[in-house]
DNA sequence: ATTGCTTCCTGAGCGC
DNA sequence: TGCGCTCAGGAAGCAA
């Protein structure tokens, strides 16, 4: 399931790849994989730049165009230069000039892809929290954020509106490597937790930047590669703490939570 | 404003 | 072998 980093990669990826491209059009080949909200339908020029928000990434054309794609759970971005690789799960396709593509290959169909006038993604993205590894990512503004949330800490991290995109696997992470139980409360976290909170989001969100992401089953890489960081996972998924506690899964949300009841606390 | 519930969807894994 | 069941989960939409 991509997160920041596995998002961060695929844009680098289109970036490397796609930048300059002029896109003739995007099929959709699953219904309300695609919808265009633009005043009217003119073209798409060329791409110019290629950002991302949260888990949002942001193509920019130059007819004044923006490609918003979210890639969901299952979501997967893959270029093409001809066509010669089919892929299973097509559900709408960024077709270039040049003859080569950007397939959206999508296994649960949850993933979207909106087309909108220049100007309207901030409209649309501006209940996003702040960017992790941005400057204003600040302990400060945490606890401001966490200040009047009753859920616990782990159920606040993944609320996009407090920080834009971590998601079950990083928020596990972080918490662990911070020692912080994901049961406790949000509001009740302590500033020096906090501190180590946006401590260790800077810092696994980077490494696994650097490690092209984690790969738990779906994620691949505009070039159809894995991500590396699932080695470097200290409780996803895992049977085992470091400590030689058993690590404990549970439900919260309706989402499963791995963490050491010996480290976090 | 915040919380919690439901919905979307397919493939993998399991018991029988 | 194959059936039916459960599970995985990001975010939107809605009700309380």
């Amino acid at each position: 399931m991509p997160e920041l980093p596995e998002v961060e990669t695929v844009v680098r990826g289109i970036r490397r790849r796609a930048s300059g491209k002029e896109v003739l059009k995007v099929e959709c080949f699953y219904p309300g994989t695609v919808r265009d909200i633009r005043d009217k339908s003119t073209g798409y020029g060329t791409i110019e730049m290629v950002d991302r928000r949260g888990k949002y990434i942001l193509i920019e054309c130059s007819a004044q165009v923006v490609i918003m794609v979210h890639l969901r759970m299952t979501g997967k971005l893959i270029y093409e230069d001809s066509g010669e690789k089919e892929s299973s799960h097509c559900r709408a396709q960024i077709d270039f000039r040049d003859g080569s593509r950007l397939i959206f290959d999508d296994v649960r169909t949850f993933g979207k892809i909106t087309i909108m006038d220049k100007g309207k993604e901030k409209e649309l993205l501006s209940k996003l929290g702040r960017e992790p590894l941005a400057e204003d990512f600040t302990a400060d503004y945490l606890e401001q954020k966490l200040s009047k949330r009753t859920v616990s800490i782990k159920q606040a991290l993944l609320d996009q509106k407090v920080i834009a995109g971590l998601g079950n696997i990083y928020v596990a992470e972080i918490l662990y490597r911070a020692k912080v139980s994901p049961l406790r409360a949000a509001h009740k976290i302590k500033k020096r937790e906090i501190k180590e909170i946006v401590k260790y989001t800077q810092q696994v969100l980077s490494q696994a930047i650097e490690k092209n992401g984690t790969t738990i089953s779906d994620y691949r890489s505009v070039e159809d590669k894995t991500g590396e960081f699932q080695n470097f996972l200290k409780v996803y998924g895992k049977e085992v703490c470091d400590c030689g506690e058993k690590i404990k899964r549970i439900k919260q949300g309706g989402r499963s939570t791995y963490y050491c009841p010996h480290c976090q606390t």
